[in-house]
DNA sequence: GGTATTCTAGACTATATAGTACATAATTCC
DNA sequence: GGAATTATGTACTATATAGTCTAGAATACC
């Protein structure tokens, strides 16, 4: 997983997976199939790892604003300061499927939609809470806040400056004031 | 450059080019250089025609807000209706080249920052008019809008889905108003 | 019109890559 | 402990690819 997340599907070879697994070619193809098939093995890890950190970030008793905001915190902690450029996964894979890669887009719309989901929920029972204006439309700003997360991850890629994007989810957190 | 754009860097062979251009092997080298050079050649191109777009798109006498409504409706009619799934090439670049290429990575910095550049002049004006909040932060805000494109095609690549994109936008826009 | 220069097509080289075959090592199971 | 099964290392195949080279066509120049 780290290895595609890295580098991307077409610029991983075979031989840098068995590098990053210890594994031998035919003990990774008797284990995961081909190179495609454990691409999307590794990309379904990355969706359980992402979906259950924005879960667990949410899940707090903290109001969802400040939940939002200590979230995008720690993704722009990850961008500056993590082991750089690597972007999203499902991010970078979304942006490489162009190939036409039938199954990495049906897997990417999962994720995503998975990410919206936590999101939807956590904004809904915040309403209820009355943190959010009665009017919100929680599905809208769930999704806001799914594309806003690739579009950080993917401009702190190419530029992994803290002032810039703390500007960024600066505004993005002011569509969430009461 | 439509080439690369729809299959990224590492998918596109010189034959790929070759046949698009519909240039020799040859004439192609001698034309351009090499593959990468030509690849920054069409991100140049790439760039200079997208901020073109946004500027355009800003120049009308219509009130920034609206003029920003306008722009990304017709950026979701592009993801939706063009000639699918490309996303932004610039996007695109970032995702797979920002992890060596130093020099692929510099001009996507220089293409976000020139299109990020556009959107605060803009909004310069717009401010100076009184279209916005005197207490608005322009520079904070044309960031926004610069990674928010990023999101809204990233996420718009796997799932050119227009309520979903419209979805987004309208939480966008909310942050124009006065 | 003929020579010099530039351009172009396609063969060629060297290398990298995905996936397979097969022999050997490890492990299981009785 | 030994046979049967499973896992692994490595050589191999077929193919694709970036970039070069050369012969010949097109063009420019006088």
């Amino acid at each position: 997983m780290q290895t595609f997340w890295s580098k991307g599907y077409e610029a991983t070879s075979v031989d840098d997976l068995c590098e990053s697994t210890g594994l031998g070619r035919s003990s990774l193809y008797a284990a995961f199939g081909d190179k495609q098939a454990l691409y999307l093995q590794a990309l379904d890890r990355y969706e359980r790892d992402a979906s259950a950190r924005v879960s667990a970030a949410l899940a707090g008793p903290l109001p969802i604003r400040e939940s939002i905001a200590a979230f995008l915190s720690r993704l722009i902690d990850d961008i500056t300061a993590g082991p750089g450029r690597r972007g999203c996964f499902i991010g970078n894979c979304s942006a490489e499927l162009a190939r036409g890669d039938r199954d990495a887009a049906k897997q990417v719309r999962r994720s995503l939609a998975r990410v919206e989901k936590v999101f939807r929920e956590a904004l809904t029972q915040a309403k209820a809470r009355g943190e959010l204006d009665a009017a919100s439309n929680v599905v809208a700003l769930a999704r806001f806040l799914t594309s806003g997360i690739q579009g950080l991850r993917l401009v702190g890629k190419a530029n992994p400056d803290r002032q810039m994007l703390d500007d960024i989810a600066k505004v993005m957190l002011r569509s969430f004031t009461l």
